[in-house]
DNA sequence: GTCACAGGAGAACGAAACGAGAACAACGAT
DNA sequence: ATCGTTGTTCTCGTTTCGTTCTCCTGTGAC
């Protein structure tokens, strides 16, 4: 946040490889190792992008510890998403407090970035989805026919619905026979996401 | 929480070896047979490690018993649960094989341990369970009205049903309107274990 | 061209990790 | 009692590792 200069390619290379790393779940390396792994042949060299790193506030300083190259919870996947408010049928999403974050365990969670949110109503019931699930969205602005998406319309209202795209009309489908299937010209709806996992406590 | 420090190499060999063991349902060794399983060839590097493994609070404390290596509840908790098998209507729990586990966030878990068993059939389908989820079952003999639960009927067939007492009887309600209900003897129906979460994949 | 700079190679050093081995005390079985 | 096993503690040498240093090369700006 405060030593915000950009980093040097190099220094971009070891940050890149060291997230890659650790979202396979290889533990710490060494330097030699990951000399090695990024084709170097002197440590001394990689060092210096570490510190660097290290200044940037991206790695977490290892005092003469081995294996100390760590990231930063900034730059850590800790396996937490963020939970940004509940989402029901025809309102806007609510906010939820403050920044708060949910663990959802790797295999639920989609490649890239993804979020959260709490699913209010019960207007995707006959999908599976019930009040009080927490569903994880990815966030795109397309989506294949067929899948269920939070769906922004006018600008104005998101909502969790199956999307189906018909002769130039959008079709979204409430999974619910009471809900009608509303239909709107492509320019009304805007895709915010996709959905790619969905939680329940009982 | 507390004492955080990150494990050296050779400590977390030992203790992944260890949990391993733990997993594996063998008893606590000695410290020679650790030493052979790990290819060591001397019990004073060992104990050397065993013991930053207790100051890591992950390993009970041996106040000198023999075969007194035992893990601390927080060391086999990495979060993951093991996935015990299939379960449909119907039919017995289709163990999968090996000893395949799956991660969990913490708040789908129960209190105690618990397992985890992929969901087959629609039989459920009205309790937003669907073919393909994932459900955490947490191991208990008994169970509210209304709570999903493992049963075993006559020793034989497992099925995820939702469990109803009635005046003497218990009813397993499949909640599928193309699945009747069915009524057992209390002698008949097992508990075996109540739906405490659900995650699916999209 | 000169200059600055990013990037890498390699050597050297001190500290830590690691494992071997020996020695000793406590304990159990014969 | 005696012997073997086991946990514990110690020293010692080797390896690994982080760190720092100097030196070399390419590149772009001036």
């Amino acid at each position: 946040m405060e030593n915000m200069q950009a980093l040097t390619h190099a220094q971009q290379r070891v940050l890149d490889h060291l997230i890659e790393r650790q979202r396979e779940g290889h533990d710490a390396p060494s330097l030699d190792e990951l000399c090695s792994e990024l084709g170097l042949a002197s440590r001394g060299s990689l060092h210096k992008h570490i510190t660097a790193l290290i200044d940037a506030g991206l790695v977490a300083p290892m005092d003469g510890k081995q294996r100390g190259v760590r990231l930063t919870s900034t730059a850590l996947d800790d396996g937490s998403v963020p939970l940004l408010g509940r989402i029901a049928a025809g309102r806007p999403i609510e906010a939820i407090s403050g920044h708060e974050r949910i663990a959802v365990p790797p295999h639920l969670r989609g490649r890239g970035e993804c979020y959260a949110l709490k699913v209010r109503g019960d207007s995707m019931i006959d999908a599976g989805i019930l009040d009080g699930d927490t569903v994880l969205i990815e966030p795109r602005d397309n989506a294949r026919n067929g899948e269920v998406v939070v769906a922004l319309i006018d600008g104005e209202n998101a909502t969790l619905k199956r999307l189906y795209r018909r002769s130039g009309e959008i079709e979204l489908h409430s999974e619910n026979q009471n809900f009608p299937v509303q239909r709107y010209t492509p320019a009304r709806v805007q895709i915010q996401g996709a959905l790619v996992g969905l939680m329940r406590r009982y």
